[in-house]
DNA sequence: CGGATGACGCAGT
DNA sequence: TACTGCGCCATCC
């Protein structure tokens, strides 16, 4: 490997992670399965602002950056149940980010 | 070089 | 539903 793996599936996170519609979000563990810590630590040490990190929540619809978060989804039309994303209508599942970074 | 820590996920209780 | 333990990988001491 000529340069660190790390970053390049850093790179694959974040370019996930910038395939998620407005009004959507996806999981950490769809965005990189096999880790889904990397991609907490992808986002939380990425400052590109054409990666909308506030469209990443938990997979049980909850959220990591809490009020702030919520105040941007809210405003993007993602819908919640409580104080969680309604996964059901909101998530845009593993195979469709794979989908829409293969036709990119 | 080993352990702790994190924007996690899941099974078990 | 909430909490716990373990696995996962990169970073920081």
């Amino acid at each position: 490997m000529s340069e660190s793996q790390a970053s390049a599936r850093r790179r694959r996170i974040l370019e996930r992670a910038r395939a998620v519609p407005v009004g959507f979000v996806t999981t950490y563990g769809d965005l990189w399965p096999q880790a889904p810590r990397l991609a907490g630590h992808a986002l939380s040490t990425c400052e590109d602002p054409e990666v909308p990190w506030q469209r990443i929540v938990r997979a049980d619809g909850s959220l990591a950056k809490g009020e702030r978060q919520r105040r941007l989804l809210e405003r993007e039309g993602v819908p919640f149940s409580g104080a969680r994303v309604c996964m059901e209508v909101a998530r845009v599942p593993a195979e469709a980010l794979d989908d829409l970074t293969r036709g990119d």
